[in-house]
This record gives C-alpha cells, structure tokens and sequence, in this order.
DNA sequence: CATAAGCGATACTCGTCAGTATCGGAACCC
DNA sequence: GGGTTCCGATACTGACGAGTATCGCTTATG
C-alpha cells in the first residue's frame, strides 16, 4: 500500500525448516506402513510432534503433502553421467549400486506398494510417480544396458526396455504381492541369478 | 422347539442363485475399478442391481465379499497335471497358456494393484491371495521348470523358484506400476524375449 | 513493549461409508 | 389364502477423516 516492498520482508517468528523435514519423514514412514488411501494427516502430524495447522500452513492438502514428501525422494536420483564406463556391464552395475543411495531401497519399495491402486485412480499423480521415481531408474539401467550392447557384451537385437524392466519388477513383486523383505541382497541375487543370465552374461 | 427338523426345510420364497452370480461379479469388476479401499458396498450392488440387503443376507461383511468373490476366480486354476508333458519348455508353456482361461488376464492383475496395499496390513486376506491366486501359478511354473531340468534343457544349477518369479513379476509391475494393459500378446513377449533367454533357451 | 507470525494442541464442521432397519411387492409352501 | 422368506429401494445410524478455527504460547521485528 504504502510504497514499494522491494524483497519479501518476512516479521514475526519465521517457520523452522526442521518442521518441514519431520514431516517429510513422517509422511514417507506413515505412507510405507498403511498406504496412501490408509495414512491420515492426523497420523502424520503426531509421528512428526506438530500440529495440523503446520501442516497445512506448508502444503494445501493430504494430496500435496504426498507428492512434496516423494519428491524429495528423488533428489538423490543417480544418472548415467554418475556412472563412468567402467568397461563392463557387471562393473557398471556395481558402480551405479554404490552411487545410489544404498539405503533406503525397501523403503521406496513399500511406498510404491501403498500407492499404486492410487496410480490407477489419480492420473496426475501417476505421471509424477513415474516421471520423477520411476523413468529416471529404468532409463538409468537402459543406457548401461546400450553401453554393454555397443561393447559387444549383449546382442544387439534384444529388447533393452523389456531387459531393464527385469529388476524393478521383481523387487516390486517380492515386496508387494509376496510380502518378502527388499534387501541390497535380494537385489544383487536377481541380478546374479536373472538379469545377467537373461542378458547372455554368466556372472 | 417342537420335535425334530432332520434337514434343513426351506419355507417362502428361495434366494436367487443369480444374484451371487451377479454380485461376484459387480464386486471384481468394481475391484478392478477402483481397488479395495476404493470400493463401496454400494457401488456393487447399484452395479449388480440388487439391493445391499441381498449382499448382507449372503455376506457378513465387505471383506467377506471380496474373499468369496476373489475365491471364485480361482476355480479355473490350472494345475501341473492339466498339463501333460510335451517334449519341450517351450511346448509345456504353449499348453499351458491354452490350458488356462486365456480370457480375464488383465481383470486378474488390475483386482491384485487394487488389492496391493490392504496385503500388507490385511494379513488374513494376505494369507487367501497368496495361498489361492498366487501359490497355484508359480507352483505350476515351478513344475515345468523342473521338468525342463530333468530334461536337459535347463542348467541343473538355476534357482528355479526365481525364474518361477519372472513372468508374474513382469506382468504385475507393467499393469500396477506403468498402468499399462497386460494382454495376452504381451505375455508372450516375456515369454520369448525375457523367460527363454533367461533359462538358456533361444525361442 | 507492541505487533505479527509460527508453533502444538484441540475442538469443530461436513461429507462419506459400513452396516442396519424398513418398506411394498414377489415367490414359495402348506 | 395365510404365513414366511427373498427382492430392490431407500432412509437411517454411527464412526471416521479432511480441512478449518481457535487457544495460549513462543519467536521474531522495530
């Protein structure tokens, strides 16, 4: 009104950014264990010791929260870039093993799990699902696969999309239908025991 | 009261054998629609054009519901005798796929994505998917995998139980995570490109 | 110290849904 | 025809959850 307010001049207490980040984390353990459809914002908000108003002073809705509670997932996405041609396809997988995270792979699995009747209902937050967790993985694991193709490791007329599919799938399933634990260790055995052997590789 | 009533006599007007007909089917078409938290008691029944008296009279509950109702899907399992030994892997896969319902592949997957979270915090319900839907077909696998073995054209050394897993994984992760349709042309293109070279077999 | 905003906590509104009750009518048995 | 049960339809009850409002307190600016 008066005059000109040149940056945001920001009075009263400020939010604390560690809010944001209990509830993130919050958000993500709520939604491993009950799913999207089963979390409540009221479980979020006592797991994370805050009250709803904080919540609903950072994101609009049950939905947002979501979405910005993934996103920050994939800030630690690897690309092929962070994985240097190591001179073979097993060499380049264990490089890009240990450039991801390394951590929190059956988190993400459960996750995925709690979410995907949602995928089926809600468009928009299947195309952030899959453009933002899950094409950056797969297109990852498509160029390793290329690489390998244009060493001569596999033959150049397989399906690389079908080939990259392999390991996520399977470490879905275990994790949704079956129930089973994803573990680094299930993970290098579906490499070892499937990917390599479907590929034309002996490990 | 009185005195004996040896079996059981029925008085006044008899259920409608139709209308589970009709209900079982409303509840997997609405399933596939919109997953288990999704659905409503009366979606099924405005969709089977029955009212939910007639649903209570049968069912005790929802969860009831879809128990008999997924139960009913499983009545056209195909087992390891249904399919006879043909000579080759690739012949027993052949037969099997003639053997089974060729029909509501895609309606079986997208019932499991709906059902996908509930598994985790439903162990009951887990239990009944696992044992009636998911048991029989990997075990049928397992079983022409071994065959394959016994016949030479499987390495005696692969883990059979995870290359039971491959095509099930495959088809679920297409159907709940891509939201793609699972069809029978794109079953048998696992079959060919991922299956075959992965047990060592060129189709 | 006065004003302004963030904080956790709690109570409230409002829509939705599982399950129950009731209705008029139809099918079945005696 | 009388009694009983099934049928579809509809209204009702009670619980639960998203989103809003408010309270007393704290942290900042000036």
């Amino acid at each position: 009104m008066t005059v000109e307010q040149t940056a945001a001049r920001p009075v009263g207490r400020r939010r604390d950014p560690e809010r944001d980040a209990a509830i993130v984390q919050a958000t993500l353990d709520v939604l491993a264990e009950t799913g999207y459809e089963g979390m409540t914002v009221d479980m979020v908000a006592s797991r994370a010791k805050a009250g709803k108003a904080t919540l609903y002073r950072r994101w609009p809705s049950k939905a947002h929260l979501v979405v910005g509670a993934i996103a920050s997932l994939t800030e630690t996405n690897v690309t092929l870039s962070d994985v240097p041609d190591s001179g073979s396809f097993t060499a380049d997988l264990a490089t890009m093993k240990k450039a991801s995270g390394h951590s929190n792979i059956g988190l993400k699995m459960q996750i995925l799990a709690g979410l995907t009747p949602s995928l089926a209902s809600d468009p928009e937050l299947a195309a952030i699902i899959r453009e933002q967790l899950i094409a950056p993985r797969t297109t990852l694991m498509r160029g390793l696969l290329l690489r390998a193709v244009e060493r001569g490791e596999i033959a150049p007329d397989r399906d690389l999309d079908a080939l990259a599919l392999i390991v996520p799938s399977m470490m879905f399933y275990r994790c949704a239908v079956l129930g089973q634990p994803v573990t680094l260790e299930s993970h290098q055995s579906l490499i070892d025991e499937i990917l390599l052997p479907a590929v034309g590789l002996r490990p």
